[in-house]
Order: C-alpha cells, then structure tokens, then sequence
DNA sequence: CGCGTTTGACCAGCGC
DNA sequence: GCGCTGGTCAAACGCG
C-alpha cells in the first residue's frame, strides 16, 4: 500500500539523570551537551509503547502520536508509521553548523529544513527539564512513499544504528575524558589543601616564640578553647574553625548551644527559647551542642550535653572544636548587599517574619524573620533597606541551618556558611594579624576577582558583608563575585583590607572556568551562570570541601602578613578574573 | 479557620 | 540607676 504519508518519527528520547552529574539547569540551552552525557551505553529501538520505563542511559526510539503528525494525506494508520522506522544520526545532526541553525523561543536549536520544507518549524530537539534531559529528534522528512518494511529502509536503519552505536562509544570516551578531569581538579584540591597546611605549620612554628604565652585579657582559658586559636586550624583545615579572643571577653566564654539545647533543652518555653543570650550572662547555663554524625550522612543530629560528658577524650576534644565553632557561627552574622525592587530576596528558604522594628539612623524598618523550613531551625535573618541607597536591600543571615536545604537554598547558605567560618576564624586572631590577603588570591584563586573587606570595632556581632551591588548584572541576584567587609568586634579600630576573595564566590568560578574550559575542549556550550549554580550547590553539598576552604581562608586572615597596605591594583593585577555572562 | 503579618510590650546589654 | 537600643514575644489583625 503506497502512502502519502511522510516518514514522521520520533528517534530518540536520550534520558539522563541530571541531578547524578549536572543541574538541570546545566542542561537548559545546550543542544550539544551530549558530548558529556555520563552513560549511554545501552539503548533500544522500537515502538514507544515497548518504553514504559525509561531509565537514565536510556536512549529510546519510538513512534510520534498520530496527533503529532503532520501528514498530508491524512493517512494516519499508525501501523504503517512504524514500518517507517528511521535511524536519524542525531549525533551528527546535534553538531550541525551553529551558523546553519536557527534557535526557537526557548534558545533550543530548530532544524533548519533544507530538502524537506515541510517540517522546517518543527524542532530538531525538546527540552524537559521536569525528567531530565530528553532530546527528541522528530520530523525528519522524507519523500519516498512508505510502503511498509522495505528491505532498503531496514539495511540503512540499521546502518545507521551503527552509527549511533560510533557515537555512543565516542560519547563514552568523552565521558571517560570528564572523570579524569574531575580527578585532576580534585587531586589539585588535596594538593593545595596539603600546600594550605604546610603553610600554617610553617607560620605555626613561626608565630608561636612571636606570639609567647597567650592571652592578653588573661583570663582562664579552658584546654578545650586553646585548640580555637590558629593553632587548632593549622592542624585540622577540614572542620571550621571557632572563634577564640577578638577582644571581647563574652564573645570568648560563652558557648553557646546549637539549636536543639537552644531551643529545647535550655528552657522548655519558647520564649526562653527565642531569647538568645547576650555577652557573658549566660555563663552558669552553657551548654555544649555535640555534634554527632548520623548514619545518614545527609543529615547531622545535633544534641545537647554538659561539658565534661564525653567519655572519649578525643572526641570530646574534636567534639568541642567543632561545638566551639558552630556555636560562634550561630553569633557571626554574613551580610548580603544587593540592589533589589522586591522586599525580600530570594534565597530558597522559607521565612517567618516575626517582628519589625526602626533601627537608629535609618529610616527604613528593619524586619525580622526566621527560617521555618524544619521546627527548631535557629536561622535568622535581618531586612533592611540601605539608608543611603533605599534600592539597596541588606539581608543580614545568623546561625546555621539544621535541616537538609533544597537546591536553591544551598548557594546562599553555603555562601553565609563559609563567610561566616572565614570571618570567626578571623575574629579569632589577634587584631594586628588580620593581614595579607593577597595570598590565596594569588596562590589558589586566579579566578577571582578582588574584594575589599572592613574591619570596624564597632559591630556588636563578627559580621561579614557581602556587597553585590557592583555586580555588572542587573538580572535575578546571584552570588558573584561580591565585595566583602567584615566587621570585627573589639578595640580593633577600623581598618581596611584590600583584595580579600570571597572563597564561596571564587570557587564556584574555578569550577566555572573548569567546566568552561572542558566545555570549550568538547564543544559544549556552558553558560557560566548555569555552571556557577550547578557547581554552588555541589560544593554546598561537600560540608568538608567548605570546612576546608573556610580553614584555607582562616589561615590566610590569621596569617600575620604585613600586606595591608597592598591595594586593589596590586591585587587586580594578579588575578584572572572571570567576565560575567 | 489556619497561617502569616503587624505592632506594642517586654527584656537584656550597654553607655553615661 | 537610668535611658537608649537591639532583639524577641505574642496578641491582634488580615487574608485566602
């Protein structure tokens, strides 16, 4: 039976898992990201009802719904659309000119059809970010008559298939070729956490006979606390690091509990709960969060004890490094400056207002809020329009999230969580060894650009300030490369640092330019912006990857470095900085 | 009716 | 001790 029906079909839906190696907005607008697709290696062809399930590596071939059709003689029987099975080489058409192709609304590549006019709108390729990355080739013409299973049709299918069979294992390689470069980026990363840690034993052993015998409020200080100094950091860069001396002796004494003893066990009233103590009044009631790792190494239970209940020394040492310093990063406040329209920015967490209130020397309210996304979260946040600049929105974050974070969340807190460990580590040198800054930017973040951070006696909280209103985009606000201030407590005066990268705005645009790179090397075309978030949130997901980041950036404010008065040029002009998309 | 926001009151720290 | 300020609570209120 001749048909004037064209040989419409659907090759191939190539389903991946994007979570297992991209986001999915990685994928968004890359019509030749295949070349990294992680595993294809098995495929099958046949009718789209022998697909039901459809797995990650699957790549599936299968006939279009009659709907979908366009034919002309409104011959529609599906059987013989079946017969008229095709094995378009979709690899070779995904790598067809750029300049040949034309994109539709979405940024997709649209066949352009040269001999077959007919389905010339119709898209080469659909984008499903919902189930991952589904590629549908569809519409290739033809104008021979299908007249069912013809011997022809069958000998250049299956030619084809071998063909797709090539590309697959090309593909393979490809993706043999991105394992070895994520090895190589993470060997480099042991490398330089090695170099990092060499270079704190060094200054170690040289601070030591300079700094003599510690402190200068001479006070008792605890065993535990004297692990908080540089000291504790030179030797363990994977866990933050606590706050120690900065000057105030309430900051140093008090610990605090993590949000279950905060919440719960100190005072059953919520009202005991909220009222979060202030200097060292609280002494007679510290208590010591312990932080134990569940089996689920997603999540992290954190429960309250006295000190002096660890019956292992050791991990009552390691115990109270790491209450020591998650109780001081409840105090230390990462504040984000950002020019925005909306009352709030979006930061992927859910909030609870919970007050509001004018603050002195500015005219617009400040309001509370707090994160509602798990009970007992003890999060905070703070709202305020910059009075000089009322288009200026300050958020101002406090505490640690104690609940597993959606994707979208993970950037902001991952980007508060590491300021945050970088500015107590700081805090906790003395006030004359905030100093060469300059050091990592060279050393470990050629990608970064320079930053500026300011050191003010007068903050009541260690306070870093993330300013991302120099950012060129004007667009959705994401972390990029903002300026930094910190604010110290203490008698420090004010003084300025210059060219101090904000580790979790420069990481992100090492992996950026990682994967720019590899995207260039394999013909990929990477937004950066995708690649930034992708790669945020992976980071955001390695806690001992920040740990130690956020231990590199201690040492360095630690470090004792006479290079205050390097300026921004100097700096500038080492860095290789990443221009924005 | 439930949930989130508003807003006045309350508390604690700090400076004078 | 007093007043100022920041931070929080909780009843009242509004909205869907």
């Amino acid at each position: 039976m001749e048909s004037t029906m064209r040989s419409e079909w659907k090759v191939a839906s190539v389903v991946v898992d994007p979570d297992r190696y991209y986001s999915s907005s990685f994928f968004s607008n890359k019509p030749t990201v295949l070349n990294s697709l992680p595993i294809l290696t098995n495929y099958r062809a046949g009718g789209g009802d022998m697909f039901p399930i459809r797995r990650c590596g699957d790549l599936v071939l299968e006939k279009p719904p009659v709907a979908d059709r366009d034919c002309g003689g409104g011959d529609d029987d599906p059987d013989e659309s079946v017969k008229r099975v095709d094995v378009v080489d979709f690899f070779a058409e995904r790598r067809f000119d750029d300049r040949s192709q034309s994109r539709d609304g979405c940024g997709l590549p649209v066949k352009r059809e040269s001999s077959h006019g007919e389905a010339a709108a119709a898209p080469l390729r659909e984008l499903d970010v919902n189930t991952g990355l589904n590629l549908v080739m569809a519409n290739r013409g033809s104008d021979e008559s299908d007249d069912g299973s013809s011997a022809s049709d069958s000998k250049r299918a299956k030619i084809e298939l071998s063909q797709l069979q090539t590309e697959l294992g090309r593909m393979t390689a490809e993706n043999v070729k991105l394992k070895e470069m994520l090895s190589h980026v993470s060997n480099n990363y042991e490398a330089l956490q090695l170099h990092m840690m060499s270079l704190m034993k060094q200054q170690q052993s040289s601070l030591q006979p300079e700094n003599g015998p510690e402190p200068k409020n001479g006070d008792h200080e605890k065993p535990a606390e004297k692990k908080h100094g540089v000291n504790a950091g030179l030797t363990e860069p994977r866990r933050f690091l606590a706050i120690g001396r900065s000057g105030s002796g309430a900051e140093t004494d008090e610990v605090l509990s993590h949000s279950s003893s905060e919440d719960g066990t100190q005072s059953g009233s919520p009202q005991a709960a909220g009222k979060r103590p202030r200097g060292d009044s609280k002494k007679d009631n510290k208590m010591v969060a312990v932080r134990e790792d569940s089996p689920n190494s997603d999540t992290q239970v954190w429960t309250a004890d006295k000190p002096g209940n660890n019956t292992n020394p050791n991990t009552a040492k390691a115990s109270i490094d790491q209450q020591s310093a998650e109780a001081t990063m409840r105090k230390a406040r990462v504040s984000v400056r950002a020019r925005s329209e909306a009352p709030m920015i979006s930061d992927g967490c859910q909030w609870r207002k919970y007050g509001q209130k004018m603050a002195k020397g500015n005219p617009c309210p400040r309001a509370y809020y707090r994160c509602t996304m798990a009970v007992g979260c003890p999060v905070r946040k703070q709202i305020q329009r910059c009075a000089e600049d009322r288009t200026i929105l300050v958020t101002t974050y406090e505490g640690n999230h104690n609940h597993p974070l959606p994707p979208a969340a993970m950037s902001m807190a991952s980007t508060t969580t590491a300021a945050a460990a970088m500015l107590l580590s700081g805090s906790m040198s003395s006030a004359d060894g905030l100093m060469n800054p300059n050091f990592l930017a060279r050393a470990m973040l050629p990608a970064c650009s320079s930053s500026m951070a300011t050191i003010s006696a007068s903050a009541p909280f260690p306070t870093v300030t993330l300013d991302l209103t120099h950012t060129a985009s004007p667009g959705p606000l994401q972390l990029q490369r903002p300026h930094l201030q910190a604010q110290f407590p203490g008698p420090i005066g004010s003084q300025i640092l210059t060219s101090l990268p904000f580790i979790t705005n420069a990481l992100p645009q090492i992996f950026t330019q990682a994967l720019h790179n590899q995207s260039k090397f394999s013909g990929l075309q990477v937004s950066q912006d995708d690649s930034i978030n992708a790669v945020t949130a992976a980071i955001a997901a390695d806690p001992s990857f920040t740990a130690a980041v956020a231990a590199t950036i201690s040492s360095i404010i630690s470090g004792g470095g006479a290079n205050h008065s390097s300026n921004n040029n100097h700096n500038g002009s080492s860095i290789t900085s990443i221009p924005p998309q």
